[in-house]
DNA sequence: AGTTGACATTAACGTAACGTAAAGGTGTAA
DNA sequence: TTACACCTTTACGTTACGTTAATGTCAACT
């Protein structure tokens, strides 16, 4: 099947301008070009702009997404399952912003209060976004002279060191408290070390530590039955556990 | 509480170059200015930041959040209970996307046949964004010159008129399919005017029909137990409804 | 045979929403 | 007092196109 620009432009939800400019930057050039010099795209242009699609909703520069399907190790099957990951990632996140919403509008209503820190629970899909612009380039960089560069400098909003940090930071949290909560005991060592790497991380958005704050955000996922029911969907009560074992932490058991 | 430029960024997961250019172009300004020329956001903006956040993650642009925020009719509880709508419309589509790439992996497998038109299936979010663009700025020009002014031209992938076509189609649709599907009767009358809406709404993507194609289509819809199952999760049965009504229109039925 | 009107082309300037860098003032902890 | 992380304004750069202009192509109607 072969499709002029406009046809293959109304199939796939693009304007003539877009597939244009991909053909100029060399992102997607068509199968050939007819006498008139119009552009014809064929089955495999079709497949390509699909796999474009795809990254481009997930928030990848036409960069990086050229320099990834241009590689001859890229291996389509593979980049699927990625996308389908980071698609399942995405719904997460609209689920929690789904919650906040929902929240909000009570808060609003005056029948519950709402700290600061929630109402921006959900918006942090950018964490995602920028990993993989720098995924892409690290691959081809390896790790090359842009890792030292940035290494002595200070960033806005974070570095790519505090990044990172704040990546694996988050998985040990998760792993932490996974087998915290299999030892049943908030006031246990892996518990404490949960609530310390909690605290953290927090310390990422935050800047200005304080137990009682600390304390209040804990009760919080657990007073929301909303939030709850989205922390506690690995392994229920773990909301009620994180709480216990921050309080103990910070000494505002009462 | 207040709060200098970083710490509501960090809280917020924007920028700093991002509060002073909502700063700029008076989307966001600061309660109050210190002293030293600082920016001192209080309470007030940082609900105001939220409900932006909000509305940016829709697709709106910052020129259109600004006037529909700052309008004196601006209700803040029904924007919110707008958002809610967008957000599951969003949730909605991604769902579709998940669809697409699994069907797309299988199809890369060899395992399953997938024509084009199905390739680009949930990619459509467009549609959605770009209607919020529109209705912010119509309600303020009330249909003004703009309307006129674009009448008599012809746009690159559609018409404003077209796009409204396109919507009220689509609504019309899927009401006649309701009421089709209670009839129980896909020869009948009601049914064969929802095939008639089809074509028509396949041919603003199309436009080359073919009745082959249409019933091809038609058949895919119901094969596929995913999409089946998203298309009947308002009714059940509407999916094979829906193909046995086209089988009838297009005279394919075999 | 001419005209219309939807399609296609290149060229080039415009735009939104910031990123980034430069040059400098501020506040506080060591 | 020196370091360093914070703040400021100014200004140019960037991405991913939109938009306009000027022009060629093609099938259909008159």
């Amino acid at each position: 099947m072969e499709y002029t620009i406009q046809k293959l432009g109304r199939m796939a939800g693009v304007s003539t301008r877009t597939l244009r400019y991909y053909d100029e930057i060399g992102l997607l050039r068509p199968a050939r070009i007819n006498s008139s010099g119009y552009r014809i795209y064929g089955p495999k242009e079709v497949d390509r702009l699909q796999q474009i699609l795809f990254y481009r909703e997930l928030g990848m520069s036409l960069e990086a997404i050229r320099e990834v399907i241009s590689s001859p190790s890229f291996d389509r099957v593979q980049a699927l399952r990625e996308h389908r990951e980071k698609l399942l990632e995405k719904r997460a996140q609209l689920d929690l912003l789904l919650i906040n919403v929902e929240k909000t509008i009570e808060a609003c209503e005056g029948r519950i209060a709402m700290s600061d820190q929630e109402k921006f629970i959900g918006f942090k899909q950018k964490l995602v976004e920028e990993n993989e612009e720098k995924y892409g380039r690290e691959a081809r960089d390896k790790y090359g002279d842009e890792a030292v560069d940035r290494a002595n400098r200070k960033v806005l909003n974070m570095t790519k060191e505090q990044h990172e940090e704040l990546e694996s930071l988050s998985r040990e949290l998760a792993e932490t408290l996974r087998a915290a909560v299999k030892t049943g005991d908030p006031a246990g060592e892996l518990a404490q070390k949960a609530a310390d790497l909690h605290r953290k991380w927090l310390c990422f958005f935050w800047d200005e530590y304080s137990g009682e704050a600390h304390a209040g955000l804990a009760r919080m996922y657990v007073e929301d039955e909303r939030f709850r029911a989205y922390y506690d969907k690995d392994q229920p009560g773990t909301a009620a556990f994180l709480r216990d074992a921050i309080l103990i932490y910070t000494g505002l058991k009462e």
